[in-house]
DNA sequence: CCATGTGAACCTTTTCACAGCG
DNA sequence: CGCTGTGAAAAGGTTCACATGG
């Protein structure tokens, strides 16, 4: 079933799985079995052969994975294998944040611009990245960038996504606590705080 | 079926549905049906509807669902109905983003402590909350808080979780890059924002 | 007549068991 | 012999169609 359809849900494990092949890496790892990582990453192990399964044989029976080649596919898989610029929309509090985390490289995924509409913030240099003025939004499509995250007040943020469409982007990851009305054709992946932190108390042990 | 086994599915949207229902209370709004509901939050009616029939009969045929008492049910369900308390772990861009963060007050949630290692940071207040010494972590059980906001770098990540369940938390919100290791009992919610940027290439148009 | 509540059908995803290969 | 790859079974969730009730 090589290079079928591929779940959502293994979609969803991919950057996992990469964030700890990376680790591995660091550590001068060359070969991995499924079994240590899933323990690595808290799967099951035939949750992972499957996964993996779907773009075709990667492991060698008796042996395992090759970290280095495995990698190397899965960013294929998921389009990583060229480095992505990605626009960063609100200098707020979250916005400096998403600005100094370190995280985006290990996926070849870079900040490189980042918009505001407070006149105190337009020109200023925060973690090397320029701030300008969200009015320039209609110049992205000049630099090719295709996703965006969005890190405004709820109240405008429909708005705002609906700009940054206009601009070209195809992809938005939303930190604003509304539903965005989008195209088809555009992918929207939302990060609510409050929200996944409101459904933790059902899990609580009820004593 | 009522009040069956509620599907994890489900109980990830109730939040969803809850954030809605308080855009439509402050509105003014007193009914309303699940298509409109729905096309707020961005499902399909029958699955509002299939959500609901989990824990009992709301609606009235014919008319719709009285949104006051359907907010009050959810949060009974969640577990929201009595405020809860919550500790933040890690006071850097995230975690001061965190405490700015006014989106928690709808589910009855609160920061209500902070804690960091950084002798220049402790003692100092952020948005009304006190930054406390990191080590007195251990006198967490006298203030009975259940859940935690783990904002600290991944190096350090999994030791604090320890250091926090052993203090009596039940479950966390980790913004770590990290899988964390910790017993059945506790619940771990998990929140990466390069990975969720991470998939969403895979969905770009190909072109 | 309109909108809810729900059994049944359908689809997706996970789990399992084991064949196959280095 | 160890570990991968995968069909098949089981579980979990979504969609549908329609009976029901104000």
């Amino acid at each position: 079933m090589r290079y079928a359809r591929i779940p959502d849900e293994t979609v969803r494990r991919l950057p996992i799985y990469l964030r700890s092949l990376s680790y591995w890496t660091d550590l001068g790892r060359e070969r991995i079995s499924s079994k240590d990582l899933a323990e690595s990453v808290g799967v099951n192990p035939w949750q992972i052969r499957k996964d993996f399964s779907y773009f075709g044989q990667f492991g060698a029976p008796g042996v395992g994975y090759d970290i280095a080649s495995l990698t190397k596919h899965i960013k294929k898989i998921l389009r990583l294998d060229n480095d992505k610029e990605v626009a960063l929309v609100g200098v707020g509090n979250l916005g400096n944040a998403v600005l100094a985390y370190s995280g985006f490289d290990r996926y070849g995924l870079k900040i490189a611009m980042a918009y505001d509409m407070n006149p105190k913030k337009i020109g200023k240099t925060v973690e090397g990245v320029t701030v300008e003025d969200f009015a320039d939004l209609s110049k992205l499509p000049l630099r090719k960038v295709k996703l965006a995250i969005l890190a405004v007040p709820t109240g405008i943020a429909q708005e705002v996504a609906d700009r940054l469409i206009a601009a070209g982007i195809k992809g938005i990851l939303n930190f604003s606590a509304c539903h965005l009305v989008v195209p088809k054709s555009v992918k929207v992946t939302h990060i609510d705080i409050a929200m996944d932190l409101a459904s933790l108390p059902y899990y609580l042990p009820t004593r």
